[in-house]
DNA sequence: GTATAAAATTTGGTTAACCAGTTAGGAATT
DNA sequence: AATTCCTAACTGGTTAACCAAATTTTATAC
């Protein structure tokens, strides 16, 4: 278990290294926007790392959009120029574990605009789906069962009702760290649940009624104890 | 070129499948949460794909939180539930590429957000990085030279000013592609820069003087074109 | 029959060899 | 001297062999 977290950090370590690397071989030897970068097999034997290494940190700055990889001839620096290149560079370098307040804080911001984006958007089929999760909550709940999966589903399906496919994105990637976290800090206590069921049909008459405004209210009273809980920590 | 993209597709519709099929075979052999899926080499026979695909595949399930690999040992699912797993998978195969439209509702979404908590939480050295960023802007508009690069860089130190790593985050990963799509749609015209300038401005004032309601006004004027612009199109 | 130890197998992770396409340079021809 | 063509090396991408740890099976002693 700690040896996994510490080979990880490692890795990622090795990596950030690698990206400073690159970094500072683009500025010392003044390579323009479109240059081609050394080859992986150079620089995996510059930095004295493998190439799947030199791959991965390849990879995540291509995410990025700071590298472009042509298969067959090589990897070429994007064309957004060494100013913005240097600054997002060391921004991506500063990216660490996100905490869990910034996780809430984020949630919530998303939260309060999918609700009311379903609420104006949402299809008939939308609205069964949330139906669907909502039922399946309640069940969960009145059978005095651990009910934080039917939760996040009823939130994904409002997510998914937006729209919004960025928002929805954005939301599949913080719930699996929201509930790491949840567990973590304990913070669904068997009271909630109870209460929680009366605000879920709320947000769903909401959205039901094409109500944005409710829902979004109706979300955010959701929150509050959350919202409460984030901003006192 | 088209080649690329091509194998790019391909080869994310060869990991859907895989991912299908992971999906079946938790459904089907009824495996319950914290239970071992067959081996990648045993899974990459199975669905007569190579074993790297199978990784990358796992990796990605790994990642959104719904399964687990141990090494030397095997891959496991997470414990979150049949029902709320099937629900995740239906999700993440569903993420298409992002629109252009949800894609700047989300920036606006979020740059609201991080320009009022950068007035609230912004320190000296925060500041020092925006007025720098303006300041680069700046002479770039003035010399009649692009600027869109430090157009960015500004909003990013902005959102590295909000003191919330997630967002941080969110706003690094949806910078490439609307930078890509506003060199696809032509939405920068030389004529905004010069608004620019004072737009940009405005909302540095406002987070110096820590006016949080100023500088999400400031910001959404200063979204205000692109904002009818995404919600005409 | 049980407990223990050891060997063989299976696992995810890693590395080195291989592949096909691209590119650059020089030789040959005009 | 210019152009064409071909060869050889170099590229990112992929695959198959290898590794060490974990697990299961087997053998052995009591």
């Amino acid at each position: 278990m700690k040896l996994e977290v510490l080979t990880r950090n490692e890795n990622q370590k090795v990596q950030n290294l690698i990206i400073i690397g690159i970094r500072d071989l683009i500025n010392f030897k003044n390579l323009e926007p479109g240059d081609k970068l050394p080859s992986e097999r150079m620089l995996s034997e510059k930095f004295e790392v493998s190439r799947g290494n030199v791959r991965e940190a390849i990879q995540k700055l291509e995410f990025y959009g700071l590298l472009n990889s042509r298969p067959q001839s090589g990897t070429f620096v994007a064309n957004i120029g060494v100013t913005a290149l240097n600054g997002m560079i060391e921004d991506i370098l500063r990216l660490d574990e996100p905490d869990f307040k910034s996780l809430v804080e984020t949630r919530i911001l998303l939260e309060l605009k999918t609700s009311r984006l379903a609420a104006l958007r949402r299809t008939d089929e939308d609205l069964l789906q949330i139906s669907e999760a909502l039922q399946a909550y309640k069940d969960k709940v009145i059978n005095g069962e651990d009910a934080v999966q039917e939760d996040l589903l009823f939130h994904l399906a409002i997510a998914k009702a937006s729209g919004n496919s960025t928002m929805n994105t954005f939301m599949l990637i913080i719930t699996p760290e929201i509930i790491t976290n949840f567990q973590k800090h304990h913070v669904c206590d068997a009271g909630l649940s109870q209460r929680g069921i009366t605000d879920h049909q709320a947000i769903y008459d909401a959205i039901l009624n094409q109500d944005p405004k409710l829902a979004k209210q109706k979300m955010k009273e959701h929150f509050k104890e959350l919202y409460t809980y984030c901003y006192s920590v």
